[in-house]
DNA sequence: CAATTATATGATAATATGATAATATATTCA
DNA sequence: TGAATATATTATCATATTATCATATAATTG
């Protein structure tokens, strides 16, 4: 149960929510979340250490970038998958991520 | 979205997480509860009413007894099915709430 | 190796939350 | 109506959480 009330600890803040639910549609560095929701860097670390000892993300270093991504163990879960399929993101989210997704914006974080 | 904030944050906490998890099983009044879990009856007062806040759980008058159950309309949760059959409650709580099935404490709650 | 970019961490202040005790309300029944 | 039982509410205090700022670390590139 633990486990759990972790996870739900987790999600219960909104800018945790949201960046979670970003990442369940594709993997994501810091910067580019940063970005697409307009939220300040350290905040976005700070979230997503809490959703990494949850479990629910997973990172992996590239180069000078720290990819996050949806643990795919976690995936398996029905709770997760509620989730992804229930749980809508704010317009604006989902507006500015699909405006990342053309133009790939991670080669060009600098430029913010 | 704020609805399944204020929902996970209704479950992040633990007390409320086990109440919840019983009245998924069967519905309550508040002191089979206090009963089942041990629990001051204030305290699970004030969890109920989050839960139903968040709009977890239903509440009928019965006598002088308050009936709680899970709100159906929650049960077609993908979300709330997986909780329901993921999550595991405390083993003390079980047994305590299969002794209280077999002996139904509600019509002795005073004897507590 | 120095500068730059990306990310993480630590401290702090403001705010939110949870447990508890005391009290209030509502229902039943003699 | 008043006593008893069940439940809810309010206030308070201790603790936890969140946002923010400043700083640290780590990798890259010239």
């Amino acid at each position: 149960m633990k486990k759990f009330i972790k996870i739900f600890k987790a999600l219960s803040d909104e800018t945790r929510l949201r960046i979670y639910l970003l990442l369940l549609r594709e993997e994501l560095c810091v910067c580019e979340i940063v970005n697409i929701l307009n939220i300040e860097q350290s905040r976005v670390s700070h979230c997503l250490r809490v959703l990494k000892e949850a479990d629910l993300v997973d990172s992996k270093r590239k180069g000078t970038w720290i990819i996050y991504s949806a643990n795919p163990q976690m995936l398996k879960s029905r709770i997760i998958q509620g989730i992804k399929h229930e749980v809508e993101p704010p317009g604006d989210d989902l507006k500015n991520f699909s405006k990342y997704k053309k133009d790939k914006s991670r080669s060009k974080c600098e430029l913010k």
